[in-house]
DNA sequence: ATCGGCTTCTGAACCGTTACGGTTCCATTC
DNA sequence: GAATGGAACCGTAACGGTTCAGAAGCCGAT
């Protein structure tokens, strides 16, 4: 393949039309609206393109007179690498991968990890919209996000008012959990949850720190599990909530650990998700407790790993979730402007999924015999 | 949070530099080069900025100036949804990111699926490089690519001339699979495949579908194991093939079935993918044979499910692999222009790893035994 | 002969920015 | 009191296209 070497100058759609002796309008059409110009001249022009090594119409003048890129960006504070670990992130950015493919748009993933404090990224990036995914709600880069002119789509969190969002419904979600274990008869139970704020607090989160949460999400969820419980006569400020950083197994484990070290009398191990769940299934292996039996363990989102697990959780469709965000984002018949009030919030549903690893306490389960 | 509605028109950097009364050039510098001008005026720029709601440069429009559009894109001719659930595509996405993140760059992922024969968001896609990953040697969005006056890095597939290309050493791995199965006795063994071509082809592969075949990994592979075998004697020409088009496990173990059917005597199965393996292994069970006792089954990347089934394969760095290739295209020493003959090619170890899925054949044990 | 309509091509405006090479002005320095 | 130098700001020319309202030419219909 012999590729013609640089001359001085690649040569533009301008320095063609000289070259052909037509109007630079002739030449972008050749390529752009093949109907405009006898079948002759195009190929004319295509083949003295094909000459001078001229590449076709440059892409980024091409958007700045079209106002299209032809690409969305996609935010989300976690690392490029995290994401295509964690089973959920990957399972949305395959959702939004696939509205992109149906419209052949290009999907811009942004790198703006946590501690990169560098907005620039955010206001360089050539798009023409923008899904932010699951960022804590004092998030730099979203700021960024929202001083564009483009509409944009977050998914899950946070929810800010004016700008589309699509997600769960966590409250009831949570509260579906919150009601099984309390079916079930635990009073006495632990919460492992995930990062509650950018600054790391790998331990207890009190309730001042709950409330404070930066990640509406976990917020959300642990208000869920609140008030249901305090509904029932549990004080919550009595529950245990451990919180935890990264987004592990190990962590997980660890964490289960931890809460079991401190109170063991708890009964019931709600996790606020399925990868810190199963790793308070392997902690409770280790300490040789048996699941259900000793030990009810609760997960959230229904990833594949947890099923196989026979994890007790809630299931959401986050594959869907992607996809209805990028549909959302591409939608053609929404103007783009954020007229304000306009915004979209959509809901998807979520399924409790009862599996092998919640049952009844030991002491209830003895008076339910002696019924 | 209060989104100032959109006046007739989105201010621009003129308008902006009009109503402050100052020229162009100063309001460009009160965002890119704040020591060039009063931190006063600067001041009086950026709050007028936010009083005509003015989001700042315009990304294209900064990028047609500069000629840098802060991204990168990638080009894989598997649907993206697809590439979010195979581990080794992860892994090389995870590299590429890696690097990316490491220089503040984007990562746009262009909609190239199979059977989408419009090369032009190939040709639409403002990025200033282009990383490739794995397409058939005829691939048309990689000849749009080529075409771009821009830097590209090619991973595994296909070896252009000129172009850069990082990748593992196929032929010198799969030898060693192949002299693995030699000196354990095998002499009967079948070959399972990944697809060779975008025909689709669910079936055995002929020795001239094998030649002519459009991935060049696959056939260099094949080409590995049908010198290494004919060099001992066993006439590839008689050695089953079986190919399939998509690359599941439930895949390799229809491929596997079907090779078993036919040719029962088969002892050893060697397979160009981890994924055809664990589905072969599968099937093993599903027909009572015993892995390694009654067949020999071998994969070839090296993923963590493969890791975890005791599989004998090949490991390749497929992460350090991505990253390598983000590297060489963003390294900021080298020039854009591809000079012939300096492409780089840049070539990764890989590591033969015995698992417990390999062992002598029932015929040659006795014979061992026999001595 | 005129007119309308179609095809084919053109000229000029415009998209919003940054690079480049100034100019202006004031404070030092000798 | 002129020369020097630096800080602050500016004007112009790209960057490489697309788009729109026509112009020119040709043809058949009136």
């Amino acid at each position: 393949m012999s590729r013609p070497i640089r001359t001085r100058r690649q040569a533009t759609l301008a320095s063609l039309a000289a070259e052909l002796g037509v109007s630079r309008t002739t030449v972008s059409n050749a390529y752009n609206r093949p109907d405009q110009l006898s079948p002759e001249l195009r190929r004319r022009v295509l083949e003295t393109a094909k000459k001078l090594g001229y590449p076709g119409p440059d892409p980024v003048a091409r958007s700045l007179r079209t106002r299209k890129a032809g690409a969305i960006g996609l935010l989300l504070t976690e690392n490029l690498s995290y994401a295509f670990r964690d089973p959920v992130a990957l399972g949305v950015l395959e959702g939004i991968a696939l509205a992109c493919e149906d419209s052949g748009i290009g999907l811009q993933l942004l790198p703006a990890g946590p501690g990169n404090d560098d907005v620039s990224t955010v206001h360089r990036a050539g798009v023409d919209g923008f899904i932010v995914y699951s960022v804590p709600d004092d998030d730099a880069h979203l700021a960024g996000v929202l001083q564009r002119p483009v509409p944009t789509v977050i998914i899950d969190q946070p929810l800010i008012d004016g700008v589309d969002r699509v997600g769960p419904d966590d409250e009831a979600a949570m509260t579906s959990i919150a009601n099984h274990i309390i079916e079930l008869g635990h009073r006495s139970i632990g919460v492992l949850c995930m990062r509650l704020s950018q600054d790391r607090n790998d331990g207890p989160a009190p309730l001042l720190r709950q409330h404070q949460a930066h990640y509406h999400i976990q917020r959300t969820r642990l208000n869920a599990l609140a008030t249901t419980f305090d509904n029932v006569g549990v004080d919550w400020s009595t529950v245990p909530v451990v919180e935890r950083f990264d987004h592990t197994v190990a962590d997980g484990a660890s964490a289960a650990a931890e809460l079991l070290e401190a109170e063991p009398q708890v009964t019931a191990l709600i996790c606020t998700s399925d990868i810190l769940a199963l790793g308070a299934l392997e902690e409770a292996v280790r300490r040789g407790l048996r699941v259900p039996a000793d030990l009810t363990v609760t997960g959230f989102d229904g990833i594949a790993d947890a099923e196989r697990a026979g994890l007790t959780t809630v299931h959401q469709p986050v594959k869907e979730k992607g996809r209805a965000a990028g549909d959302l984002l591409l939608d053609p018949t929404r103007t783009t402007g954020t007229a304000p009030g306009s915004a979209q919030v959509i809901t998807l549903e979520t399924e409790l999924k009862i599996g092998t690893t919640s049952a009844q306490p030991r002491t209830t389960e003895q008076h339910w015999f002696g019924l």
